[in-house]
DNA sequence: ATTGTTAGCAAGTGATTACTTACATAATAT
DNA sequence: ATATTATGTAAGTAATCACTTGCTAACAAT
């Protein structure tokens, strides 16, 4: 009658995945102080207890969801930077996928800054630390590019060119979060580059 | 010998003050999490069920922030709108208070965003959304004031100038709660500014 | 077939949380 | 002086937290 009753034993690595999906999921819709252990649980449909077959412990899940951000986006952005094409082709490839990556995975923004809020834990905090410095240094190479080719301005600091990026998307994070209407800024990244490319013309 | 020991009676005026100081000061210092009623009464020095007479709850406190900042920092920012100066002065004004204002209410802006990421409070997430959208307001009557004297360009969304905006003041409270580093951003507004203001220009 | 390993659950654990209760004393009003 | 109110504390409270324990059954390797 009801084939799905009973919990189907899984492989750790599925499991695994189930949980990190949850932990965004449970972030996003839910809030953060509704991932507890015993939510997180319930909504991947195995017992409290499992969880700590696959995970050592809650801390270690934001862990393994910051790895899955460095090997997914960050490998992605690198790809983008590395491309044989002009800097303000790949500076609006960057910002696009940095965007897109950010609706497709609404929880992590949340989680990060979560993170810095909450920042006693050292590897956590050097973790996103990590990260941001990252897609900085991304920009900044992309900038000095296109400096090079004689194409953008170079009477601003490269980092706070970066700074100002990375804002853009952070404020959408909040805007979205705030208003929880998931459709809105479909466009954001087309909108919002005019506006920093200007910055950039000589 | 020692004429501190015993806690000192006060009126209940000066305790919340000390009780919202103790706030900021612990969720800049030590992190959100560190935040219990438990520490928050050590910190002020009194017993954790005196906290109780003041305030009715723990989230009665932080609405009594967020009214502080509707006070405080809106008003100084409302007020620097309405000044009979150009609408360039006013920007610059604008901006330097709000960032001197979170530079010295450090605690603040890891306070709001974590109110976005715990975002059950439907009272609290409206105290925030209301924040955010007065400065927006405030910013585009400048730049408002700026396009009608024929200084500014008016080929931009106000919105995506007021998210470019606010990006600013966001990122510097993220990097300076990573890196703890207090100096650092004292000419965060004086940098800052000639990169947006290009956004502005004809 | 036997054995070892992996994934599962129910029912705990102690620690911590925001908040309450009962009672005491200081300040103020009458 | 006396009564009232405001501020204080110590010692609770029930609820929740991340995590553990003891046991079972599914799966894989030999």
């Amino acid at each position: 009658m009801n084939p799905e009753k009973k919990t189907q034993r899984q492989p750790t690595a599925v499991r695994k995945a189930q949980i990190k999906e949850a932990v965004l999921s449970i972030i996003f819709s839910q809030g953060l102080d509704q991932l507890s252990t015993r939510n997180l649980a319930k909504a991947v449909g195995i017992s409290e207890g499992t969880i700590f077959r696959h995970y050592a412990s809650k801390r270690d899940i934001l862990l393994d969801i910051l790895e899955d951000v460095k090997s997914g986006l960050l490998k992605d952005m690198a790809a983008i930077v590395q491309k044989e094409i002009p800097a303000q082709e790949r500076l609006e490839q960057l910002f696009c996928k940095h965007i897109s990556y950010l609706l497709e995975n609404k929880g992590i923004t949340i989680l990060l800054f979560a993170e810095v809020a909450h920042l006693n834990d050292a590897e956590l905090k050097s973790g996103l630390n990590d990260i941001l410095n990252t897609q900085i240094q991304y920009i900044q190479n992309i900038i000095e590019d296109g400096i090079s080719a004689g194409i953008w301005t170079d009477k601003f600091s490269l980092d706070d060119i970066g700074t100002l990026y990375l804002g853009m998307p952070v404020m959408m994070n909040i805007r979205i979060t705030l208003s929880q209407e998931e459709a809105a800024p479909l466009n954001f990244c087309k909108r919002m580059l005019p506006l920093f490319e200007k910055i950039l013309k000589k």
